[in-house]
DNA sequence: GTAACGGATTAACATAGGTTAAGGACAAAT
DNA sequence: ATTTGTCCTTAACCTATGTTAATCCGTTAC
Protein backbone atom coordinates (compact mmCIF):
# COMPACT_ATOMS: atom_id res chain seq x y z
CA UNK A 1 0.00 0.00 0.00
CA UNK A 2 0.84 3.55 -1.08
CA UNK A 3 1.13 6.77 0.36
CA UNK A 4 -1.55 8.54 -0.85
CA UNK A 5 -0.60 11.87 -0.27
CA UNK A 6 2.86 12.36 -0.24
CA UNK A 7 2.94 16.23 0.02
CA UNK A 8 1.23 15.85 3.46
CA UNK A 9 3.22 12.91 4.65
CA UNK A 10 6.32 15.49 3.62
CA UNK A 11 5.39 18.15 5.70
CA UNK A 12 4.34 15.76 8.95
CA UNK A 13 7.71 13.89 8.61
CA UNK A 14 9.34 17.79 9.01
CA UNK A 15 7.88 17.89 12.18
CA UNK A 16 8.35 14.62 13.44
CA UNK A 17 9.70 11.11 12.96
CA UNK A 18 6.45 9.02 11.74
CA UNK A 19 7.35 5.98 9.88
CA UNK A 20 5.15 5.47 6.86
CA UNK A 21 3.51 2.21 8.40
CA UNK A 22 2.08 4.53 11.29
CA UNK A 23 1.62 7.45 8.67
CA UNK A 24 -1.00 5.14 6.81
CA UNK A 25 -3.17 4.57 9.55
CA UNK A 26 -4.11 8.23 9.87
CA UNK A 27 -4.20 9.14 5.95
CA UNK A 28 -7.05 6.56 5.28
CA UNK A 29 -8.85 8.87 8.10
CA UNK A 30 -8.40 12.64 6.05
CA UNK A 31 -11.55 13.61 4.02
CA UNK A 32 -10.95 16.63 1.66
CA UNK A 33 -13.25 19.67 2.07
CA UNK A 34 -13.59 22.78 0.25
CA UNK A 35 -14.52 25.86 1.32
CA UNK A 36 -15.65 29.55 -0.83
CA UNK A 37 -14.21 32.66 0.36
CA UNK A 38 -16.28 33.75 3.49
CA UNK A 39 -16.94 29.94 4.33
CA UNK A 40 -16.49 28.66 7.78
CA UNK A 41 -14.52 25.37 8.97
CA UNK A 42 -15.52 26.45 12.96
CA UNK A 43 -18.07 28.71 14.18
CA UNK A 44 -18.65 29.42 17.74
CA UNK A 45 -20.76 27.26 19.75
CA UNK A 46 -19.86 24.19 17.44
CA UNK A 47 -18.13 21.34 18.88
CA UNK A 48 -14.52 21.15 18.16
CA UNK A 49 -13.70 18.00 16.99
CA UNK A 50 -11.65 18.14 13.89
CA UNK A 51 -8.13 18.97 12.97
CA UNK A 52 -6.85 19.88 9.19
CA UNK A 53 -4.20 20.82 7.35
CA UNK A 54 -4.17 23.89 4.48
CA UNK A 55 -3.98 22.41 1.22
CA UNK A 56 -4.53 25.56 -0.66
CA UNK A 57 -6.18 29.07 0.09
CA UNK A 58 -5.84 31.01 3.49
CA UNK A 59 -8.30 31.13 6.56
CA UNK A 60 -8.22 33.51 9.10
CA UNK A 61 -9.07 32.74 12.78
CA UNK A 62 -10.83 35.40 15.13
CA UNK A 63 -12.84 36.16 18.67
CA UNK A 64 -16.02 37.51 19.20
CA UNK A 65 -17.31 39.14 21.94
CA UNK A 66 -20.23 40.00 23.61
CA UNK A 67 -20.79 43.18 21.78
CA UNK A 68 -19.49 41.79 18.48
CA UNK A 69 -15.76 42.97 18.28
CA UNK A 70 -13.74 40.57 16.46
CA UNK A 71 -9.78 40.68 16.58
CA UNK A 72 -7.82 38.26 14.23
CA UNK A 73 -5.76 35.62 16.53
CA UNK A 74 -3.94 33.85 13.53
CA UNK A 75 -3.60 33.26 9.44
CA UNK A 76 -3.07 30.02 8.37
CA UNK A 77 -2.00 29.01 4.51
CA UNK A 78 -0.75 26.19 2.32
CA UNK A 79 0.57 23.52 4.50
CA UNK A 80 -0.66 24.81 8.20
CA UNK A 81 -2.60 23.27 10.73
CA UNK A 82 -6.67 24.26 11.00
CA UNK A 83 -7.74 23.60 14.65
CA UNK A 84 -9.25 25.46 17.46
CA UNK A 85 -6.63 24.33 19.55
CA UNK A 86 -6.85 24.91 23.46
CA UNK A 87 -10.82 23.72 22.51
CA UNK A 88 -9.87 20.47 20.63
CA UNK A 89 -7.67 20.14 23.98
CA UNK A 90 -10.41 21.02 26.41
CA UNK A 91 -12.84 19.63 24.65
CA UNK A 92 -14.49 22.67 24.54
CA UNK A 93 -17.17 24.30 22.14
CA UNK A 94 -15.07 26.89 20.09
CA UNK A 95 -14.96 30.21 20.64
CA UNK A 96 -13.23 31.38 17.68
CA UNK A 97 -14.35 31.40 14.00
CA UNK A 98 -11.76 29.60 11.46
CA UNK A 99 -13.22 31.61 8.36
CA UNK A 100 -11.55 31.18 4.81
CA UNK A 101 -10.54 34.01 3.30
CA UNK A 102 -9.80 32.68 -0.29
CA UNK A 103 -11.51 29.74 -1.91
CA UNK A 104 -9.70 26.75 -0.11
CA UNK A 105 -9.11 23.25 -0.24
CA UNK A 106 -8.10 21.59 3.10
CA UNK A 107 -7.66 17.91 4.25
CA UNK A 108 -9.73 16.89 7.92
CA UNK A 109 -9.34 14.47 10.52
CA UNK A 110 -11.56 13.64 13.68
CA UNK A 111 -9.12 14.64 16.29
CA UNK A 112 -9.89 11.74 18.19
CA UNK A 113 -8.08 9.62 15.58
CA UNK A 114 -5.17 11.10 16.09
CA UNK A 115 -5.33 10.93 19.89
CA UNK A 116 -6.43 7.05 19.88
CA UNK A 117 -2.59 7.03 18.12
CA UNK A 118 -0.67 8.64 20.85
CA UNK A 119 -0.96 5.48 22.83
CA UNK A 120 0.42 2.84 20.01
CA UNK A 121 3.73 4.60 18.82
CA UNK A 122 5.59 7.71 20.14
CA UNK A 123 5.79 9.20 16.92
CA UNK A 124 2.48 10.71 17.12
CA UNK A 125 2.97 11.86 21.08
CA UNK A 126 5.99 13.74 19.49
CA UNK A 127 4.08 15.29 16.71
CA UNK A 128 1.16 16.71 19.58
CA UNK A 129 4.65 17.86 21.21
CA UNK A 130 5.86 19.26 18.25
CA UNK A 131 3.04 21.06 17.41
CA UNK A 132 2.20 22.39 20.66
CA UNK A 133 5.51 24.12 21.12
CA UNK A 134 5.54 25.67 17.47
CA UNK A 135 2.14 27.30 18.91
CA UNK A 136 3.10 27.78 21.75
CA UNK A 137 5.99 30.19 20.56
CA UNK A 138 3.83 31.78 17.96
CA UNK A 139 1.26 33.15 21.20
CA UNK A 140 3.99 33.73 23.08
CA UNK A 141 5.63 36.04 20.56
CA UNK A 142 2.44 37.84 19.91
CA UNK A 143 2.09 38.62 23.54
CA UNK A 144 5.18 39.81 23.80
CA UNK A 145 4.12 42.36 20.56
CA UNK A 146 1.07 43.26 22.18
CA UNK A 147 2.13 43.75 25.53
CA UNK A 148 5.01 45.68 24.82
CA UNK A 149 4.96 47.66 21.23
CA UNK A 150 3.00 50.34 19.88
CA UNK A 151 0.62 49.66 17.03
CA UNK A 152 2.97 51.28 14.58
CA UNK A 153 5.79 48.77 15.85
CA UNK A 154 3.15 45.75 15.56
CA UNK A 155 2.11 46.82 12.07
CA UNK A 156 5.60 47.39 10.75
CA UNK A 157 7.10 43.93 12.30
CA UNK A 158 3.62 42.57 10.61
CA UNK A 159 5.10 43.97 7.19
CA UNK A 160 8.30 42.86 7.83
CA UNK A 161 7.36 39.27 8.53
CA UNK A 162 4.63 38.62 6.71
CA UNK A 163 4.77 40.95 3.51
CA UNK A 164 3.15 38.24 1.56
CA UNK A 165 0.00 38.01 3.91
CA UNK A 166 -0.06 42.08 3.72
CA UNK A 167 -0.75 41.88 -0.13
CA UNK A 168 -3.27 39.41 -0.21
CA UNK A 169 -5.06 40.41 2.87
CA UNK A 170 -7.77 43.63 2.94
CA UNK A 171 -6.34 46.23 5.28
CA UNK A 172 -9.60 45.83 7.87
CA UNK A 173 -8.52 42.32 8.42
CA UNK A 174 -5.16 43.76 9.17
CA UNK A 175 -6.13 46.18 11.60
CA UNK A 176 -8.32 43.36 13.19
CA UNK A 177 -4.93 40.89 13.81
CA UNK A 178 -2.99 44.46 14.98
CA UNK A 179 -5.71 44.98 17.73
CA UNK A 180 -6.75 48.32 16.20
CA UNK A 181 -9.50 49.68 14.10
CA UNK A 182 -9.53 50.16 10.21
CA UNK A 183 -9.37 54.06 11.14
CA UNK A 184 -6.18 53.85 13.26
CA UNK A 185 -4.44 51.84 10.74
CA UNK A 186 -5.42 54.44 8.10
CA UNK A 187 -3.86 56.61 10.22
CA UNK A 188 -0.55 54.75 11.16
CA UNK A 189 -0.10 54.36 6.89
CA UNK A 190 -0.84 57.64 6.01
CA UNK A 191 2.31 59.47 4.12
CA UNK A 192 2.71 62.67 6.59
CA UNK A 193 3.69 62.57 9.84
CA UNK A 194 5.51 59.11 10.85
CA UNK A 195 5.38 57.94 14.05
CA UNK A 196 7.33 55.00 15.26
CA UNK A 197 8.12 54.60 19.04
CA UNK A 198 6.19 54.17 22.08
CA UNK A 199 7.90 56.78 24.32
CA UNK A 200 9.91 55.78 26.45
CA UNK B 1 15.64 1.52 44.58
CA UNK B 2 12.88 4.32 46.28
CA UNK B 3 11.65 7.33 44.74
CA UNK B 4 13.15 10.41 46.26
CA UNK B 5 11.09 13.24 45.60
CA UNK B 6 7.52 11.82 45.81
CA UNK B 7 5.92 15.17 46.09
CA UNK B 8 7.13 16.26 42.70
CA UNK B 9 6.68 12.54 41.27
CA UNK B 10 3.13 12.84 41.89
CA UNK B 11 3.28 16.63 40.34
CA UNK B 12 4.82 14.92 37.36
CA UNK B 13 2.23 11.94 37.23
CA UNK B 14 -0.72 14.34 37.41
CA UNK B 15 0.52 15.48 33.74
CA UNK B 16 1.72 12.46 32.06
CA UNK B 17 1.70 8.61 32.73
CA UNK B 18 5.61 8.50 33.87
CA UNK B 19 6.33 5.04 35.36
CA UNK B 20 8.38 4.85 38.35
CA UNK B 21 11.46 2.88 36.31
CA UNK B 22 11.82 6.15 33.76
CA UNK B 23 11.07 8.70 36.73
CA UNK B 24 14.09 7.38 38.57
CA UNK B 25 16.28 8.19 35.46
CA UNK B 26 15.55 11.43 35.53
CA UNK B 27 15.34 11.82 39.48
CA UNK B 28 18.79 11.46 39.88
CA UNK B 29 19.64 14.74 37.45
CA UNK B 30 17.62 17.18 40.00
CA UNK B 31 18.96 19.68 42.03
CA UNK B 32 18.58 21.92 44.40
CA UNK B 33 18.64 25.38 44.14
CA UNK B 34 17.68 27.97 46.68
CA UNK B 35 16.84 31.57 46.08
CA UNK B 36 16.45 34.71 47.60
CA UNK B 37 14.36 37.52 47.19
CA UNK B 38 15.14 39.38 44.13
CA UNK B 39 17.41 36.68 42.89
CA UNK B 40 17.12 36.10 39.33
CA UNK B 41 16.95 31.85 38.11
CA UNK B 42 17.42 33.15 34.31
CA UNK B 43 19.04 36.56 33.24
CA UNK B 44 18.66 37.87 29.25
CA UNK B 45 21.65 36.78 27.55
CA UNK B 46 22.32 33.99 29.16
CA UNK B 47 21.62 30.37 27.51
CA UNK B 48 19.32 28.97 28.88
CA UNK B 49 20.00 25.32 29.38
CA UNK B 50 17.71 24.68 32.20
CA UNK B 51 14.04 23.65 33.83
CA UNK B 52 13.17 23.57 36.54
CA UNK B 53 10.15 23.12 39.53
CA UNK B 54 9.22 25.33 41.94
CA UNK B 55 9.16 23.63 45.77
CA UNK B 56 8.33 26.84 47.64
CA UNK B 57 8.17 31.23 46.72
CA UNK B 58 7.25 32.76 43.80
CA UNK B 59 8.82 33.74 40.43
CA UNK B 60 7.73 36.46 37.65
CA UNK B 61 8.72 35.97 34.16
CA UNK B 62 9.44 39.52 32.38
CA UNK B 63 10.62 40.74 29.18
CA UNK B 64 12.64 44.29 29.45
CA UNK B 65 12.91 46.29 26.37
CA UNK B 66 15.72 48.61 24.71
CA UNK B 67 14.27 51.23 26.59
CA UNK B 68 14.07 49.39 30.14
CA UNK B 69 10.67 49.23 30.71
CA UNK B 70 9.52 45.91 31.59
CA UNK B 71 5.98 43.67 31.01
CA UNK B 72 5.80 40.50 33.45
CA UNK B 73 5.03 37.93 31.30
CA UNK B 74 3.89 34.97 33.91
CA UNK B 75 4.47 33.94 37.32
CA UNK B 76 5.01 30.76 38.71
CA UNK B 77 4.59 29.51 42.13
CA UNK B 78 4.97 26.07 44.11
CA UNK B 79 4.49 23.16 41.92
CA UNK B 80 4.76 25.18 38.29
CA UNK B 81 7.69 24.64 36.07
CA UNK B 82 10.30 27.06 35.80
CA UNK B 83 12.03 27.37 32.05
CA UNK B 84 12.35 30.14 29.34
CA UNK B 85 9.94 28.00 27.36
CA UNK B 86 10.60 29.42 23.97
CA UNK B 87 14.42 29.82 24.34
CA UNK B 88 14.43 26.27 25.67
CA UNK B 89 12.96 24.67 22.44
CA UNK B 90 15.11 26.99 20.12
CA UNK B 91 18.29 26.81 21.62
CA UNK B 92 18.78 30.73 21.91
CA UNK B 93 19.52 32.88 25.06
CA UNK B 94 17.01 33.92 26.77
CA UNK B 95 15.46 37.29 26.51
CA UNK B 96 13.26 36.52 29.19
CA UNK B 97 14.72 37.45 33.12
CA UNK B 98 12.84 34.99 35.93
CA UNK B 99 13.78 36.54 38.84
CA UNK B 100 12.22 35.33 42.67
CA UNK B 101 9.94 37.49 43.91
CA UNK B 102 10.01 35.78 47.55
CA UNK B 103 12.95 33.45 49.36
CA UNK B 104 12.60 29.93 47.08
CA UNK B 105 13.36 26.95 46.38
CA UNK B 106 13.41 24.83 43.31
CA UNK B 107 14.59 22.12 41.43
CA UNK B 108 16.83 22.24 38.47
CA UNK B 109 17.20 19.69 35.44
CA UNK B 110 19.36 20.60 32.44
CA UNK B 111 17.05 20.84 29.78
CA UNK B 112 18.80 18.14 27.54
CA UNK B 113 18.68 15.49 29.80
CA UNK B 114 15.04 15.47 29.19
CA UNK B 115 15.11 15.65 25.82
CA UNK B 116 17.81 12.58 25.46
CA UNK B 117 14.88 10.81 27.13
CA UNK B 118 12.43 11.23 24.23
CA UNK B 119 13.65 8.95 22.29
CA UNK B 120 13.68 6.12 24.99
CA UNK B 121 10.36 5.97 26.13
CA UNK B 122 6.78 7.69 25.06
CA UNK B 123 5.84 8.91 28.28
CA UNK B 124 8.37 11.59 28.41
CA UNK B 125 7.30 13.06 24.68
CA UNK B 126 3.88 12.71 26.44
CA UNK B 127 4.94 15.24 29.34
CA UNK B 128 6.70 17.12 26.54
CA UNK B 129 3.38 17.15 24.83
CA UNK B 130 0.92 18.49 27.92
CA UNK B 131 3.35 20.78 28.97
CA UNK B 132 3.22 22.33 25.92
CA UNK B 133 -0.43 21.91 24.81
CA UNK B 134 -0.39 23.84 28.96
CA UNK B 135 1.43 26.76 28.23
CA UNK B 136 -0.13 27.20 24.45
CA UNK B 137 -3.56 27.29 26.38
CA UNK B 138 -2.07 30.25 28.94
CA UNK B 139 -0.68 32.29 26.14
CA UNK B 140 -3.51 31.92 24.44
CA UNK B 141 -5.74 33.20 26.73
CA UNK B 142 -3.44 35.82 27.59
CA UNK B 143 -3.17 36.81 24.26
CA UNK B 144 -7.08 37.34 23.48
CA UNK B 145 -7.11 39.12 26.51
CA UNK B 146 -4.48 41.70 25.27
CA UNK B 147 -6.89 41.89 22.49
CA UNK B 148 -10.02 42.40 23.12
CA UNK B 149 -9.98 43.71 27.03
CA UNK B 150 -9.44 47.23 28.67
CA UNK B 151 -6.70 47.85 31.23
CA UNK B 152 -10.00 47.65 34.26
CA UNK B 153 -11.41 44.28 32.68
CA UNK B 154 -8.47 42.71 32.61
CA UNK B 155 -7.66 44.04 36.50
CA UNK B 156 -10.73 42.39 37.31
CA UNK B 157 -10.49 39.16 35.32
CA UNK B 158 -6.76 38.71 37.43
CA UNK B 159 -8.50 39.57 40.74
CA UNK B 160 -11.01 37.08 40.00
CA UNK B 161 -8.67 34.20 38.94
CA UNK B 162 -6.00 35.35 41.33
CA UNK B 163 -6.79 36.25 44.35
CA UNK B 164 -4.17 34.58 46.05
CA UNK B 165 -1.45 36.35 43.88
CA UNK B 166 -2.76 39.85 44.14
CA UNK B 167 -2.39 39.60 47.83
CA UNK B 168 1.51 38.62 47.21
CA UNK B 169 2.41 41.07 44.80
CA UNK B 170 3.41 44.48 44.79
CA UNK B 171 0.83 46.44 42.94
CA UNK B 172 3.60 47.76 40.58
CA UNK B 173 3.78 44.07 39.62
CA UNK B 174 0.33 43.81 38.86
CA UNK B 175 0.46 46.27 36.46
CA UNK B 176 3.26 45.22 34.83
CA UNK B 177 1.49 41.92 34.30
CA UNK B 178 -1.49 43.80 32.80
CA UNK B 179 0.53 45.95 30.55
CA UNK B 180 -0.13 49.34 32.77
CA UNK B 181 1.85 51.82 34.54
CA UNK B 182 1.24 52.17 38.20
CA UNK B 183 -0.33 55.22 37.95
CA UNK B 184 -2.92 53.59 35.45
CA UNK B 185 -3.65 51.17 37.73
CA UNK B 186 -4.14 53.32 40.26
CA UNK B 187 -6.63 55.19 38.90
CA UNK B 188 -8.46 51.93 37.94
CA UNK B 189 -8.43 50.93 42.18
CA UNK B 190 -9.50 54.72 42.93
CA UNK B 191 -12.93 54.51 44.74
CA UNK B 192 -14.75 57.00 43.01
CA UNK B 193 -15.33 56.51 39.27
CA UNK B 194 -16.86 53.36 38.10
CA UNK B 195 -15.09 52.18 34.66
CA UNK B 196 -16.01 48.80 33.23
CA UNK B 197 -16.20 47.91 29.52
CA UNK B 198 -14.33 49.31 26.22
CA UNK B 199 -16.96 50.87 24.74
CA UNK B 200 -18.53 48.92 22.06
C1' DG C 1 15.83 58.40 66.30
C1' DT C 2 16.65 59.95 61.61
C1' DA C 3 17.80 59.43 56.90
C1' DA C 4 17.12 57.23 52.72
C1' DC C 5 14.43 54.53 49.76
C1' DG C 6 10.84 52.25 47.36
C1' DG C 7 5.93 51.79 46.63
C1' DA C 8 1.35 54.03 46.25
C1' DT C 9 -1.56 57.77 45.27
C1' DT C 10 -3.08 61.94 43.07
C1' DA C 11 -3.03 65.77 39.86
C1' DA C 12 -2.00 68.02 35.50
C1' DC C 13 -0.93 67.52 31.08
C1' DA C 14 0.17 64.86 26.57
C1' DT C 15 -0.88 61.43 23.21
C1' DA C 16 -2.45 57.07 20.96
C1' DG C 17 -6.13 55.13 19.57
C1' DG C 18 -11.43 54.72 19.49
C1' DT C 19 -15.89 56.63 17.58
C1' DT C 20 -18.67 58.74 14.37
C1' DA C 21 -19.55 60.55 10.12
C1' DA C 22 -18.70 61.86 5.46
C1' DG C 23 -16.86 61.18 0.87
C1' DG C 24 -14.43 58.59 -2.77
C1' DA C 25 -12.98 54.44 -5.25
C1' DC C 26 -14.00 50.19 -6.94
C1' DA C 27 -16.57 45.86 -7.81
C1' DA C 28 -20.73 43.19 -8.20
C1' DA C 29 -25.62 43.09 -9.21
C1' DT C 30 -29.53 44.78 -11.67
C1' DA D 1 -25.59 52.74 -16.91
C1' DT D 2 -27.21 52.90 -12.46
C1' DT D 3 -27.45 51.07 -8.09
C1' DT D 4 -25.67 48.91 -4.18
C1' DG D 5 -22.30 47.53 -1.14
C1' DT D 6 -17.69 47.19 0.67
C1' DC D 7 -13.47 49.08 1.68
C1' DC D 8 -10.48 52.95 2.43
C1' DT D 9 -9.39 57.49 3.89
C1' DT D 10 -9.82 61.79 6.36
C1' DA D 11 -11.59 64.87 9.79
C1' DA D 12 -13.40 66.10 14.32
C1' DC D 13 -14.00 64.89 18.64
C1' DC D 14 -13.56 61.77 22.89
C1' DT D 15 -11.39 58.66 26.25
C1' DA D 16 -8.00 55.66 28.18
C1' DT D 17 -3.65 55.48 29.27
C1' DG D 18 1.15 57.32 29.43
C1' DT D 19 4.31 60.93 31.55
C1' DT D 20 5.98 63.78 34.98
C1' DA D 21 6.03 65.40 39.37
C1' DA D 22 4.66 66.10 44.14
C1' DT D 23 3.35 63.99 48.38
C1' DC D 24 2.72 60.38 51.71
C1' DC D 25 3.66 56.12 53.93
C1' DG D 26 6.21 52.25 55.64
C1' DT D 27 10.56 49.86 55.78
C1' DT D 28 15.33 49.41 56.13
C1' DA D 29 19.89 51.30 57.03
C1' DC D 30 22.61 54.04 59.71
Amino acid sequence: MLIRYPEIYAAIKRLADVPPEQWRRLEGRLSVRRFKKGECFIEPGQPSLEAAIVMSGLFRFYYTDLDGREATKAFRGKGELLAAYAELLDKRPSRTTVEALEDSEIMTVRYERVTALYKDHACWQELGRVIAEDHYRQRERREQELLMDSATERYQTFMKDRPDLAARLPKKIIASYLGITPVALSRITAPTRTKTKRSA
